[in-house]
DNA sequence: ATAACTTTTGGTAAAAATGACATTAAGTAT
DNA sequence: ATACTTAATGTCATTTTTACCAAAAGTTAT
């Protein structure tokens, strides 16, 4: 194919890579710190919650914050993350990922330090968060009643929040933040939670099940007032057979 | 509302930030390099294009590759991707976003450069390309015949083609790839292009014009061997509006 | 045991959206 | 004037969504 081609001779040569890349001083370039911080969600009895650390360091010393910290220089990121989480909150092998990078020149008072923002989903119940390192102290804080956090991570934790909300609709996600066995009654006050809307019993039944993602368990809730909920458990491997066959959820 | 809180006593000091940061030798942690890559769809006569460079200079020279370029220790990260993408290739003022982070610790051989890619969309007719610094050379690629690139270049344009998809399906984003004024089949012909699909011409048509996103204007094509269509313009105030108040746009 | 109560569960009917396709309209080319 | 091409509109059957009802199944109180 004919391909629309401007080639133009240089004009200018301005950048570090002008001239071969190990004859030059990087110095000016490589001064950067990379950070990572985890917008950690769970949900417990019909509310969201986010996991925040007391910070036990400077700068911002005795603020809230998201737990993170800097990347070692022969770290992969992803791999950072993980052991960020855990040093600082015993949290470990979550399915995390990337919602944005923030690189705001002044966002860091100690240098330059770019950050790369993970988010993830868990079940409360699952998990038993502790302090340590330098984290004062680790807390599930209600998403509605959020203080003003560290550095930048109140904008962090609003974009995370964006980007949960798109996945949540898109992608079975949800079923993250619940128990093995639930009852369909607490998948719909989950995405309600989630999304803050409000669905009709009966329709947001059919919908669910007619996607064929839950199997149906022979067991029944127990301890409550009044007739118990049929129990259910997310097919997994189902999911993943339709995703193959570019089935795409959406609620 | 009591939360649940979980708050124990710090076990263990490894973190940088255990003593002041002021106090540290923060040596070890600011030794990155970053940098922008720059994936620029375009969008010419039923094609879908990317616009990428031929590298004038180490490593990878002479290879194809993203326009993209180390930022400075002083620049702020969007800055830097205007500046770069103007440098390299005389392209400015584009609307660009966010896709990924990229930062395995061997993906650039001159040391660790951890790259943030930035997507945008534009119509081919309206800008005129051209070759600077240390590009050697400027072009359009067709999409389905993309050679090897640079780094790991491949896998960030795959990535961002994943991501222009989803956003042309949810958000008219469609629409800065056309050129002001359009016909109905130019909107239809584009969105097959980008998503590999075929729709009913007349029952696109109807959906389209059912958003009320488009402005009829009192004109139609010229030069066309058959009857001329009707020409329509992009409502942006509109659409605007729209989202303010909830809209969702879907295709 | 029975009645009252609450929530689950299955169903139905109207309304809305979708999709396939036919028809008419409006221009160009011969 | 006629043929031809694509635009533009309309119709209708089908599917999906939505609102709502009623029976079923358990718990609790009497």
């Amino acid at each position: 194919m004919a391909e629309k081609t401007i080639d133009r001779p240089l004009t200018e040569v301005k950048s570090q890579f002008a001239v071969p890349y190990y004859e030059i001083s990087y110095d000016k370039f490589f001064q950067f710190g990379v950070s990572v911080d985890c917008v950690v969600f769970g949900y417990h009895e019909n509310r969201l919650k986010i996991l925040l650390i007391k910070r036990g360091a400077e700068p911002y010393k005795g603020m809230w914050a998201l737990p993170g910290d800097l990347v070692y220089p022969n770290e992969n990121i992803e791999v950072a993350a993980q052991r960020i989480l855990r040093d600082l909150t015993g949290i470990e092998d979550l399915y995390m990922e990337q919602t944005k990078v923030y690189g705001k020149v002044d966002r860091h008072p100690a240098g330059r330090v770019i950050t790369t923002a993970y988010y993830s989903l868990i079940d409360i119940a699952k998990h038993d968060p502790h302090a340590s390192a330098w984290a004062e102290g680790v807390y599930w804080l209600d998403l509605a009643e959020m203080p003003k956090l560290a550095f930048d991570h109140s904008e962090i934790l609003k974009d995370a929040l964006v980007v949960l909300q798109q996945r949540v609709r898109h992608q079975p996600v949800g079923f993250e933040l619940l128990p093995e066995k639930f009852a369909l009654a607490d998948l719909q006050a989950l995405y309600e939670a989630l999304l803050n809307e409000t669905y009709d019993k009966a329709n947001f039944r059919k919908r669910i099940l007619s996607m064929n993602l839950l199997i149906s368990l022979k067991e029944n809730q127990k301890d409550v007032p009044h007739r118990p909920a049929r129990l259910y458990k997310f097919d997994k491997q189902r999911y993943d057979e339709l995703i193959s066959k570019g089935f795409s959820f959406e609620l």
